[in-house]
RNA sequence: GGCUCCGUAGCUCAGCUGGAUAGAGCAACUGACUUCUAAUCAGUAGGUCGCAGGUUCGAAUCCUGCCGGAGUCACCA
């Protein structure tokens, strides 16, 4: 029987060879669905095989069409227009192609293969809670990491977590200074400690601000400006913050200090650390919940941000890297168009590309897995293609394994998200805001007045996350996208609950009777109507989808390829009846494919990280 | 300036390893719930696929140039 292209297309260069005794390879068959306008089941193009057999396209279609309805038992006729053949198949194919997905546990999923791949994501900072940017990198990688174990990997997921540097201290400082040491709940109850702590991350920012608009007019400044002969002061300022912060601000000096306390181990600072980043990653483990995200093995900065060095050594000794006058150590890699990169600076600290040299190297002796994937956003593109390039020339054994899973940053209607200035959409508001939204809706529906206020509360969750989380995955990573707060995620159309309602109406449909599924009574339906059809072709295409969006790490496909099957399933819904059918194979048959319709929509829909109701 | 990515309907996006008349959703307008859940379905309207060349039997898709936008080219992370 033919379920799998690669069959079909084997059926095409034998035939070729029994009708002219030529010997085609089966990668210059091309095979699609038949368009709507024309009649078939489906097409091939004989215009690349043209070239082998030189016909003219029309008669060489028909000549292979003739053969193929001879000889192969499931074409039962077949048209040709130009140079496309249009192969009608018979009954027996579609009820075949139906038991053939039916039959599969796990459909779509291939067997463990032994491999290991590392999928780094999310990387939060413990100075401030979540984003928007950074919910899309969470759905993104924890879709990656159920689409890689769907291929038969074994993923570990991972995040480096941000806990150290001067950000940190800023908001240590601001709560050592205004926070009266209070604990988050004392100060606010309803407030997670993501957000408290990003509080006063935001009040270090106003006060420093503060003091920098008021050191402006100061002689200090003036002398400055005088100095640097400045023509435009606003232009200048606002060039000059980072100067300012590093070595005229009584604030920016008191951070700095307390980075290096920490830096040397002050116990003090070091408690104060500990506990603030507990208040953050306890808040963040929340939004982690939500979102579906979950890992293995966390790494932490504090831990990490020095281990490069051992390979920088080790690049020193084979040449990969070389040592400057002042001690800063460097790769060259103007041989490749790259640009000169420091590994090392001359007091012997780290910069960041050596802490990530370091983890690479640490994960491996970890977990010793063969892919290494890192969801990080496209602005970063060229620290990756960096980072790789050092690693292979360092001889790691994992060099080959490598991909930065680059996505486009999110962006608002009148530009990039910054959080300086506040102009950020919180990842826990921007949730709360899509499931009232689901509430709202679900309430004016009145469907689920009889679940009792908990499960109710679970339903609006499930909906409004899966509004939201379909929202991110069905735009292409690698497209920046935009996203106005002002329309609300939409709860209609191309969206998450758009396809959890195909798949409430088949529970549905299932509570009332599900005797007919059982019973081999649906293999005796021979009158499938097109819709029928139109759901069975993308019933056989899941699991060439979850291997493709794997390969090219792009989860999107599976979403779309979701709202496809839901289409389909809507349109079936509506035009046939189930339940009340002409005759019982009907009435079976059809059950059988809305059971494997849910079944997919359930699957597909859990890599994605969104959950089904049974109601809504 | 170098490199990378993007430009498709009013808006948000599919389609891009070349194939038949470029597709969805939203928004607008029309119709369909006494019949399996209308978060649905059917329809109308909306396009110089950024522009100009080239390759090809065939280009939204590949190549070149240009225009517009974003990112990056830190002893920041």
């Amino acid at each position: 029987m033919i379920y799998m292209q690669e069959e079909m297309k084997s059926a095409v260069v034998e035939a070729i060879r029994a009708l002219y005794e030529v010997e085609v390879h089966s990668d210059a068959i091309q095979l699609s669905a038949t368009r709507k306008d024309f009649d078939g089941d489906q097409t091939i193009l004989v215009f690349p095989l043209v070239r082998h057999v030189k016909m003219n396209p029309e008669a060489l279609a028909n000549q292979l069409g003739t053969y193929l309805k001879e000889h192969v038992k499931i074409i039962h006729d077949f048209n040709a227009v130009k140079g496309f053949l249009n192969v009608v198949f018979g009954e027996d194919y579609w009820t075949g192609l139906l038991q053939w997905v039916d039959e599969r546990p796990d459909y779509g999923y291939k067997p463990k293969n032994g491999r290991r791949a590392l999928i780094e994501y999310s990387s939060p900072n413990t100075n401030k809670p979540l984003h928007l940017g950074h919910i899309r990198n969470i759905l993104l990688g924890a879709a990656m990491v159920r689409l890689f174990e769907s291929q038969g990997y074994e993923v570990i997921p991972t995040q480096i977590i941000n806990d150290r540097g001067i950000a940190i201290c800023k908001s240590m400082l601001a709560w050592k200074k205004l926070g009266g040491g209070r604990l988050p709940k004392e100060e606010d109850p309803e407030m997670k400690g993501d957000h408290f702590v990003g509080k006063y991350y935001v009040l270090f920012d106003q006060a420093f601000k503060e003091e920098y608009m008021k050191w402006q007019t100061s002689d200090e400044a003036l002398q400055i400006i005088r100095d640097r002969k400045v023509e435009d002061q606003a232009d200048f300022f606002k060039k000059f913050k980072n100067e300012y912060f590093n070595r005229h601000s009584l604030l920016g000096r008191e951070a700095i200090e307390m980075l290096q306390q920490w830096e040397r181990g002050d116990l003090k600072v070091r408690a104060l650390w500990q506990q603030m980043n507990s208040w953050v990653l306890d808040g963040i483990a929340h939004t982690y919940k939500r979102l579906g995200a979950d890992f293995q093995k966390n790494y932490y900065e504090s831990e990490v941000y020095s281990i490069g060095k051992a390979l920088v050594v080790k690049g020193l000794e084979s040449g990969v890297f070389y040592r400057q006058e002042d001690g800063s150590v460097w790769a060259d890699l103007e041989d490749i168009g790259m640009d000169k990169k420091i590994v090392l600076r001359s007091d012997g600290t780290s910069v960041y590309i050596t802490q990530d040299l370091g983890t690479a190297s640490l994960r491996y002796d970890d977990f010793k897995a063969e892919r290494f994937i890192y969801v990080v956003a496209d602005e970063q593109e060229y620290h990756f293609k960096v980072l790789f390039e050092l690693l292979k020339r360092l001889g790691e054994p994992y060099a080959d394994g490598l991909h930065h899973l680059s996505y486009g940053m999110v962006e608002l209607p009148d530009g990039k998200m910054k959080s300086r200035e506040g102009t950020v959409v919180d990842a826990d508001d921007l949730m709360d805001d899509v499931v009232s939204l689901a509430r709202a809706e679900s309430k004016d529906r009145g469907e689920v007045e009889s679940l009792s206020s908990e499960e109710q509360k679970t339903l609006y969750e499930m909906i409004g996350m899966g509004a939201l989380k379909y929202f991110i995955l069905k735009v292409n990573a690698k497209k920046r996208m935009v996203f106005n707060p002002a329309d609300s995620v939409d709860l209609q159309g191309q969206t998450g609950p758009y396809i959890q309602n195909a798949f409430v109406r088949i529970k549905s449909m299932l509570r009332k009777d599900t005797d007919a599924v059982t019973t081999g009574e649906w293999k005796r339906y021979s009158q499938l109507q097109q819709v029928e059809k139109d759901i069975l072709v993308l019933l056989k295409e899941y699991p060439t989808v979850l291997s493709t969006a794997t390969a090219e790490y792009n989860p999107s496909l599976l979403a779309g390829y979701l709202y496809q099957l839901a289409k389909a399933f809507h349109k079936f819904y509506h035009d046939v009846r189930i339940l009340s059918a002409e005759t019982p194979e009907a009435k079976a048959f059809r059950l059988k494919l809305a059971v494997n319709v849910a079944s997919v929509l359930q699957s597909g829909m859990g890599i994605l990280g969104i959950d089904m109701p049974d109601r809504m």
